[in-house]
DNA sequence: CGAAGATACGGAGGCACCCTCCGTTTAACA
DNA sequence: TGTTAAACGGAGGGTGCCTCCGTATCTTCG
């Protein structure tokens, strides 16, 4: 599978042998020590100069985004696996709840997404992009099912759910967020007798026809 | 030896001043320039050298500490006023809304507050401990009047809350924090018809003792 | 008031990290 | 095997953290 028709000239072995190795070592070190830990310490373990790792990574954050990448790529997908499940609120809860699993393991993703956001980087962009169709096609799901409210947006969503994961160095915070999204998705759910009372918030998107 | 709990010599005027001067410098500092400001901009700001900041405030967090307590206080008081409220569901929700606001004006105090929960320093006890109280109290009247679920801890709720904060510096992020803290509510709600029909979705609870 | 302590001040200095720049090394290609 | 562009590595200048200690200043008491 090498399509070089590029006229270029051949990448250098060393290079990619030594962004492997970068790349390799961040991981490491950044789970250990969380996203501020030293690049220099990256480079160490990695074997490589500290100019290697700047060439190859030029900002933290591109260091970030190829160490995350592909994972909130994994998160993505498993959004569009579970758009074959029959209930469409049950879809959506079971994302969130891998979601949640998922953070567990990888711990560091969270705490690169939280910098990334701060720094409006590439991979915020990416991120926020990715897991808000993903986590849009499952509302949309609902809603359109008339299971759901049609007033919250994708992007409420996701920041509800990031936000409540970003706590996750607290004890126990991994059952709390569950309770947490059963309640979120509860609130989320079309409800008869609420709809008597005086809802607050307006409808921000025009389509969804409420069948029931 | 001597006791220096009692027979204390009164403090000097110039360290009460200097103090004084460092925590002015370090809200403004810190507000203009997030809560990893440099300590020597502060120390510079206020006229003082490094080791006088040092000495009064011998962590970044302590620092933190003097500036935001009282705002913290503050919104822990709006609670105990709230509680006069008539409709118990009403108080905790303007409750919640009124920490948006809060956190939307002084926008240096969850950032602190953020990092002063992964150093699990003083002011992350003190603060955790008093908004929790604060919550408690409101989510205790709503559950003890019927209108709301029991299986809700304040610390839950606080770091749902918190949590939504955290995204604070994307574009629209307080009425995104408003909708999503309306389905809170609304799914903290007991929810009698729900209860019924609903709940479809498997119950894979591992540890929830859900009274419902 | 004036001296004697006690207390506080300030910033130099050692350390870690950030990031850039450029002389040296090395892989690719002819 | 020689040429050459690409990649390497680490020295170095900058910033911030925090400690330490000689000096300055305040309080107390004779």
């Amino acid at each position: 599978m090498d399509d070089q028709t590029d006229q270029t000239r051949k990448p250098r072995a060393d290079a990619l042998r030594n962004r492997e190795r970068v790349l390799e070592a961040a991981k490491a070190v950044f789970n250990a020590g969380g996203p501020e830990a030293s690049l220099e310490a990256v480079a160490k373990r990695a074997g490589v100069g500290i100019g290697t790792l700047y060439r190859h990574f030029p900002t933290r954050e591109d260091l970030f985004e190829a160490v995350y990448r592909r994972e909130v790529e994994q998160l993505s997908e498993l959004a569009e696996q579970l758009k074959t499940t029959k209930d469409p609120v049950d879809a959506l809860r079971r994302w969130l709840r891998s979601g949640v699993e998922f953070v567990a393991t990888k711990k560091g993703m969270v705490a690169a997404l939280a910098l990334a956001v701060q720094s409006g980087s590439e991979l915020h962009a990416f991120s926020f992009e990715r897991l808000t169709t993903a986590i849009g096609s499952l509302l949309h799901r609902a809603v359109a099912a008339g299971e759901m409210r049609a007033d919250i947006s994708p992007e409420d969503l996701l920041r509800a759910f990031f936000g409540m994961c970003y706590m996750h160095d607290q004890p126990g915070w991994q059952s709390s967020v569950l309770r947490m999204l059963d309640v979120f998705v509860d609130g989320l759910r079309v409800q008869p007798t609420a709809g008597a009372k005086a809802r607050v918030a307006k409808p921000a998107k025009p389509a969804a026809k409420r069948k029931r």
